[in-house]
DNA sequence: CTGTATCCCAAAAGATACTG
DNA sequence: CAGTATCTTTTGGGATACAG
């Protein structure tokens, strides 16, 4: 029936393979893995307390109200932020993380922390990456 | 990346605020947040050594060819990969991690290994989440 | 103030075909 | 094998209006 030499694979676990084949995992890390959830996590656990959403929108440099509002329902869905009303006129609505978002916090932290530490890097290799590319 | 003029306020150096609007480095963090890039730099990674197209193409479910020359284009440009091209018949092509790019890793594993350990609290925040919501 | 609801466009991503 | 080129579809995301 087939011709190939390895019809079925083994997976071993605790191997790389075991890990970019666990869905579960690889869904939820492509979830995480979103411009506007590391940026909305990191302006929640740097701040260290609750944020009102004016706040936070004013935190964070280009985001509109439409996917900041989408971003901390879904963070809020996902169990990693706690969203409270308080139903005063107007209404004022805090967000803060939960333990779970702070544990994701202090792995995003480092992150963005080499990002930043890294920026004039990155930014020598694409000068070199777009020189090579023009001259040739 | 912000359009509009920003009013002049005070922003300590060493505070939250001080993240969040150091632009470039916003920039880079936005780059590395991103489904494709967390995957592929996962799958080099863990794997520990140099891989051939195909076989990155094989590890990551769901990835089309377009997205993964882009996104291997990208990190090499980025200095995160090393683009090795053996002009056999036909051609061969590894890329490999940088030493850049393997500092990156060592976060982004870790980020990996997180998803994998809570995804079963994550479901259970949703369900939980999409019950109340439902209910009410 | 903190949203929700539309409309709409641009960009991202998938599918397919083709090539050195 | 490892792409590139092109086309189509889907999604992300901005603008605006409005409501509790």
């Amino acid at each position: 029936m087939t011709t190939k030499a390895k019809p079925a694979r083994q997976i071993e676990p605790g191997t790389y393979e075991a890990y970019m084949h666990d869905c579960p995992a690889v869904a939820l890390l492509s979830t995480i893995s979103n411009r506007w959830v590391s940026l909305t996590m990191c302006t929640l656990g740097s701040y260290g307390d609750a944020m009102r959403y004016s706040h936070i929108s004013r935190e964070i440099p280009g985001v509109s109200q439409k996917m900041l509002t989408q971003t901390l329902r879904m963070l809020e869905r996902d169990g990693m932020v706690k969203r409270t009303a308080t139903p005063t006129v107007p209404v004022r609505v805090d967000y803060e993380l939960t333990p779970l978002g702070q544990g994701l916090y202090g792995l995003l932290s480092q992150v963005r922390d080499w990002a930043a530490d890294k920026t004039d890097e990155v930014d020598e290799a694409r000068a070199h990456y777009d020189t090579r590319k023009t001259d040739q």
